[in-house]
DNA sequence: CGGATCTACTGTACCGGTACAGAGATGGTG
DNA sequence: CACCATCTCTGTACCGGTACAGTAGATCCG
């Protein structure tokens, strides 16, 4: 059985391709009742709209934008934090009936989904700036928008001050009186473990900004912590490598984590070696997700509104899409320090 | 600036159209020359490969799926069984380089996903199967599996044994001595709050296997139990139905939750109440992830792998769409009670 | 040395729509 | 009644690729 198309119900109803296009795409360009007739007609024959393909050919729209993630979709879908943004997005993209497609970095075989896949404009969400995906996607001369990125000029973007919260939060555990700090930092590429050259850390835009942050006030006081660093789902080796670091005499007093998930390896370390929070140790977190209400003690961390990037992000894009040729925004969203119960002085020599 | 396209390459290099489509779709078949000075050629115009559009209407194969899931996509972001379902899926899909499509039921405005965007399959999660967007796909004649679906007449299909594992729970705490039961149920359509009469209820097909797989073993026994219900993320209304109903003299010992996660509202309550787990009260969940072994006491729940339900679905899929006319195939994935710490023998009367 | 096979490239006809200019018919107007 | 505007509908030329059947020349082979 042939397939169904324009030309059979033109056929089969008598009039031109044309006007049983126009009786799908453009109701107002032929009568009612020869418009009824051809919609008869095509549920009759079992026809199911003008091809997507064919017409988005026509047309030059898709009606599909991407969303470029790092490394695996399972974060994407694991992580809340990154679900919640990517919630938001969908949710301030629905209205316009854009759908959303997934993107990996890395194209296994020879299809490359940054290449190969088509889309209207895609969103570029915490992804290696050097990845041939990203590449790709700016040869094609889609509308971007870059998401917690190193912001790239003639692109919008759309990112959060994790570097002045992180100074809060090391501020405010310095105020506290304490002298001996670790950083807890989450990310896939590079050495993990125990890190004691920070300079051969290869790493995401947020762990270099947070760790920046940390380090704009505790260099000045000449504090320089060893650093524990394992990749984003490892909670279970965060908290073997805390339990390492947590067990020498000297031990840290204060810990600060790269995100609020990173901050429950460290509360598993100290509860293994029955240290109690905040007494004996301070934790920081960052981002304020779900989990920071839900530890015990509450997790003292940095709050950025997701919700709100995600909006940010869409509107972007939305307005990249309508050729908007106004020069490229950069959105910067804050951050607010949120003291909770993992924080306290520093404790007394025993 | 006009577009770059295979005609703009084969006229600077001097050969056809053709021969420059072959050098970067068919390298075997023309010299390697040829075909270096052609690559030259493109990425000196600027040319970003084939366009992804124009290629599928050729080719008639997109390189993407569709995921059509209940109403909102937040839910696919935000609740983590989803999530590993989803994620699942990605990485079963990811070396054969085909990327997914996140599709709405609901299509606002005059764009309709199922309708129209393009993608060579898709994939039915938990959706009212006489929703439109269900039924424009079928209209499309794409390959689609349904999980966690009533299975339809010719399209393969996977699901878990729910009303089984309903059984073994509600089994389990008769076994137990207890007499007076509730259901504690999440669902986004129909009536919430206390509902006596079931037949009322609009369910999906989780909700409505399990609740039979319980009622199975309970309605021999001549029990009835009242029945609480919200919508999926109403964690906190969950918890204040639930207070409501175990502040009665006569109160439950023992509620049946329709998932992990609408037992924490269960929880929540019992702590407000001051009733112990599990020795004034016992609870079970269903799905066995991640926030089962979190919540304390354990909880007891029915285990389903969800990972093992996503390549199922993505295996399935992708032999639909390799044409593997074999019959629809239904799968049907086991599940097993795990017993854990949140059930316990009924309390004796006081 | 004639014919068979191969290699490397080309020409044409699609894929299934939409844009846009125009052609009749119709109707209102001065 | 001539004239112009409006309403419907049509014809053609794309959109940017790929499939497939050639063709011309080089190579092989007995």
């Amino acid at each position: 059985m042939p397939r169904v198309t324009l030309q059979t119900i033109a056929d089969r109803v008598g009039v031109s391709r044309m006007t049983v296009s126009n009786a799908f795409s453009r109701p107002d360009q032929l009568s009612p009742t020869l418009r009824r007739r051809i919609l008869d007609a095509a549920q009759e024959l079992g026809y199911a709209g003008p091809d997507p393909t064919a017409r988005a050919l026509a047309k030059g729209t898709t009606g599909t934008i991407g969303i470029l993630l790092t490394d695996s979709l399972r974060y994407a879908f694991t992580d809340l934090v990154a679900g919640d943004f990517l919630a938001a997005i969908a949710e301030e993209l629905a209205p316009t009936g854009l759908s959303i497609t997934l993107l990996t970095s890395t194209g296994s075989g020879d299809l490359i989904p940054a290449r190969d896949v088509a889309m209207d404009g895609a969103l570029i969400y915490s992804c290696d700036p050097t990845s041939p995906a990203v590449a790709w996607l700016q040869r094609r001369r889609l509308p971007l928008v870059f998401v917690d990125q190193d912001p790239i000029a003639g692109y919008p973007s759309v990112n959060v001050a994790d570097r002045e919260g992180a100074r809060a939060t090391a501020q405010h555990l310095l105020d506290q009186g304490h002298e001996r700090f670790a950083y807890a930092i989450a990310g896939s590429h590079g050495p993990h473990g125990l890190v004691t050259d920070p300079s051969a850390l290869l790493e995401g835009y947020a762990s270099t900004q947070r760790r920046l942050g940390w380090a704009d006030v505790l260099a000045p006081a000449g504090i320089h912590p060893p650093t524990i660093r394992e990749p984003f789902e490892r909670v279970d080796a965060i908290r073997a490598d805390a339990r390492e670091l947590l067990a020498t005499p000297d031990r840290p007093t204060a810990v600060l984590c790269f995100s609020d998930v990173t901050a429950v390896g460290v509360y598993q370390a100290a509860e293994d070696l029955g240290l109690r929070i905040p007494d004996d140790l301070s934790v920081t977190g960052f981002d304020d997700g779900p989990v920071a209400s839900q530890l015990r003690p509450c997790l003292t961390t940095v709050r950025q509104d997701v919700e709100a990037k995600g909006r940010a992000a869409a509107t972007a894009l939305r307005s990249a899409l309508q050729g908007g040729q106004t020069t490229a925004t950069r959105t910067l969203l804050p951050t607010t320090l949120v003291i909770r119960e993992s924080t306290g002085p520093a404790p007394g020599p025993v």
